[in-house]
DNA sequence: CAGTGAGCGAGCTTCCGCTTGACTT
């Protein structure tokens, strides 16, 4: 029997532990928080505001088992360390398991790993403390504001707006963050300026026939002038006034914190975030890469002596250069290491192509952030133009040591600036041909939108979300439907383009496209209705600094200059007050005008299922009528026109009759759909619902009856078409049919088979605590 | 991922952060 138990917060890292630390340490996993605050009765929010605002604290009902597992190997235990992760949160974890698994002060230690090495681990050992309660109840504050927020707030967007919806300190502001930048980005208006590129042709130090391509230090902002210029172009000389060349040098961009990565999986790899997460996850599982939810970029010892061998190996001395980097990030922890290979002399690792795909991404980005500096010569031609005081300047870059550039180059956002290239050798006071002068209409860009990365990158920039949220932040907004992912189509446009060529302007219209964008998040009218509300009645929650000057708070806990509820007091003081202002009644909706036909006013608004047109009011004699918009419309943009037209549909209307019923054809929220007495039968979308002929709507009848048909059906047993595919349905429950199965070739007794085999799930009907989208 | 309509009703929804399984027929 082990005399000492330790606790960590990972499994994987338990394992690890247990390796390093031997046979008198147990060494079992939290596996994160074990408490947090819930409802009692109808004190839903778990706080008690009466007495300095104490939560409520219960076992994640999951975590019963897990926790009756600690308590016995606690009991058995001479000693128990609570090993938690060296930050706030990792400090709750400790004083919770604590408090749950009733242990005693005397014979409890509180310890941190820096690193999973075991020099580290054993020093560890060697220096144990107690639970810091100042970082205990800086947490609690955070918790609790954070719950207070999430709470509080939620109940007046069902009131105002539609229920289910949900706002809180983090969500609330990336959602602001996606509503003002579409703002900008459909408030933008390109503004046009003439660009001027020239071709020369001369000959270089030895001779040689060289071309060379410059760009004009100028634009110009209207035609006439870029006229003009080239006009003047016509007749000057063209000369090399200088020449310089001035070396510089690029440095490597530390390894990955969680963001990076999510950004250069993103621009790289093209996956989204979640994606990513989800293969680090398998990778740190594996014993492949260190723990992949960090906002740290230092490197331990051992690994920069690891990455030193490699690069010498794989490259050269001269390609190594040790270098440990600090973080800069707002509200960083720093609890772990950076991401990187466990062990980085793994060329590839991963199961499959995707965790291959990033781990190597890790692995390059690890060793080019400990290899030397990349030495560029820049060079700059300038050419002097006889009759004008602007210049050409040409730019090229060489590089002349590639440096940590052999193993990465980090990728930008705008991936637009191509690398230049290498300028020939010309001397100065050479004289250069201009073989033509173009002077291109060029518009400024609009503002982009954010990706899930782009956004991952700003909020921590804020401070706001942690390494192991930013994944489920993405997902939570999405999931209530107040942003999409969406690929911005781009727009046609002509430009203009000035050709000077043999003395002679030409005048010639390109058309390019411009403003596409892929992969966006762009809010929903829902998500900009619930957006405006918040910031106009919220603006210090909505606020970009609310989590930064909150922080700075509960440092000041942490160093116990302040009491936890104090802080929590201060805040509710000026929090609560505003949601009782809130008044009765729904957000107003955008009044469009009036309705001709019935003289009601037409307004635009959140209905509850979603955007819709609504004429006349609930207090008039008769009953609003509403329509859903169509696809691709705004209730911020429709026109009064375009609103009317929703009405005019077709719908309902009869096709005909089948087995002696009518059929109605009718759109609902799920699409149009014909309706045979009681029953419904979706429209594909390879039909024109508003003029359905009767045979059509006969042939999707029995389509649709024909999948719904058993596969099988063997009386109380069948084999039926699912949503995931065929299934086995027996006694009102499902069973899953093997992949390696045909599902028109089971048998009843394969059938039986099947169901006796597949273990009895304690069909826990205790709902499940992630509720999907809205109904 | 069940279901085909919008006012009222009863009661429900909701936060952030730390971590993995169970289970998605």
């Amino acid at each position: 029997m082990s005399k000492n138990l330790v606790i960590v917060e990972s499994p994987t890292k338990a394992k690890t532990i247990e390796k390093i630390l031997g046979k008198d340490y147990h060494v079992l996993s939290s596996q994160g928080h074990v408490r947090d605050i819930e409802g009692e009765g109808k004190n839903s929010i778990g706080i008690d505001f009466n007495n300095h605002y104490a939560p409520h604290y219960a076992i994640d009902p999951h975590k019963t088992r897990l926790i009756e597992t600690l308590r016995t190997e606690a009991k058995k235990a001479d000693r128990v360390w609570l090993a938690s992760d060296e930050d706030r949160e990792g400090e709750a974890i400790a004083w919770h398991l604590q408090q749950v698994l009733e242990l005693d002060a005397d014979t409890t230690k509180r310890i941190v790993f820096h690193e999973i090495t075991p020099n580290a681990i054993k020093q560890a050992i060697v220096n144990p403390r107690d639970i810091d309660y100042n970082l205990v109840h800086a947490q609690q504050a955070r918790r609790v504001i954070d719950r207070i927020v999430g709470f509080e707030l939620s109940p007046v967007l069902w009131k105002k707006i539609i229920p289910g919806l949900s706002a809180g300190r983090v969500q609330s502001v990336a959602v602001r963050l996606i509503a003002e930048k579409e703002k900008e980005a459909t408030a933008f208006t390109p503004t046009a300026q003439y660009r001027v590129v020239a071709d020369f042709s001369s000959t270089d130090v030895n001779g040689k026939a060289v071309t060379l391509q410059a760009e004009l230090n100028h634009r110009f902002a209207t035609k006439q002038e870029a006229e003009a210029f080239l006009e003047a172009c016509s007749s000057a000389t063209f000369e090399v006034r200088q020449v310089t060349c001035k070396p510089t040098h690029r440095s490597p961009a530390p390894p990955f914190t969680t963001s990076l990565l999510q950004q250069e999986a993103s621009r790289k790899l093209h996956f989204p975030v979640s994606k990513t997460m989800r293969l680090a996850q398998n990778l740190y599982e594996a014993g492949l890469i260190t723990y992949m939810r960090t906002d740290s970029v230092s490197l331990s010892a051992l690994a920069i002596a690891a990455a030193q061998k490699a690069i010498v190996e794989e490259f050269s001395e001269q390609y190594h250069k040790a270098r440990q980097y600090k973080t800069t990030s707002k509200g960083a922890q720093e609890a772990h290491e950076a991401i990187r290979p466990a062990y980085i002399e793994n060329q590839t690792a991963g199961s499959n192509d995707d965790e291959r795909k990033l781990y190597t991404l890790i692995r390059r980005r690890t060793l080019a952030s400990q290899m030397a500096d990349a030495q560029i010569e820049k060079t700059v031609i300038e050419i002097g133009i006889s009759n004008s005081n602007f210049l050409f300047v040409a730019t090229g870059e060489v590089v002349v040591f590639d440096g940590f550039m052999r193993a990465y180059v980090q990728s930008t956002d705008d991936d637009e600036e191509q690398a230049e290239a290498r300028l020939p050798q010309i001397a100065e006071h050479t004289l250069l041909t201009d073989e033509q002068i173009v002077a291109t209409q060029t518009y400024s860009k609009s503002p982009a939108r954010f990706t899930e990365a782009s956004l991952v990158k700003k909020m921590e920039e804020l401070g706001i979300g942690r390494p192991s949220t930013y994944s489920s932040i993405i997902d939570t907004i999405l999931s209530r439907d107040y942003v999409r992912r969406a690929n911005i189509t781009g727009q046609k446009r002509d430009v203009e383009v000035l050709t000077l060529k043999d003395q002679k302007i030409t005048r010639k219209n390109k058309q390019e496209t411009y403003g596409a964008e892929g992969q966006k998040l762009v809010p929903t009218d829902l998500g900009i209705a619930t957006n405006s509300f918040l910031v106009e009645e919220f603006p210090d929650i909505l606020n970009y600094d609310f989590t930064a000057q909150s922080e700075k708070s509960f440092d000041d806990i942490a160093e116990g200059k302040l009491l936890w509820y104090d802080v929590v007091d201060k805040f509710y003081k000026t929090f609560h007050p505003s949601i009782l202002s809130i008044e009765k009644g729904k957000v107003e909706g955008r009044e469009l005008g009036i309705d001709p036909a019935s003289g009601k006013p037409v307004i635009a608004k959140i209905g509850k299922r979603g955007p819709c047109i609504q004429i006349g009011t609930a207090t008039d004699e008769q009953k609003p009528r509403f329509a859903s918009l169509e696809k691709g419309q705004s209730i911020y943009t429709i026109t009064l026109e375009e609103a009317l037209k929703l009405f005019d549909t077709p719908y309902p209307y009869t096709v005909g009759e089948y087995e002696g019923e009518e059929l109605i054809v009718s759109t609902g929220m799920y699409g149009p759909y014909i309706k045979q007495g009681k029953t419904f039968y979706s429209i594909p979308k390879d039909y024109n619902p508003a003029a359905l002929r009767l045979s059509e709507a006969i042939m999707i009848i029995e389509n649709k009856r024909q999948a719904q048909m058993p596969i099988k059906d063997f009386g109380e047993i069948k084999v039926l078409n699912g949503r995931y595919g065929p299934y086995i349905k027996y006694n009102n429950a499902n069973y899953k049919i093997p992949k390696s199965t045909e599902a028109a070739t089971l048998t009843e007794e394969q059938c039986r088979q099947i169901i006796e085999s597949t273990p009895t799930t304690t069909t826990k009907s205790t709902r499940s605590r992630k509720t999907g989208k809205k109904s």
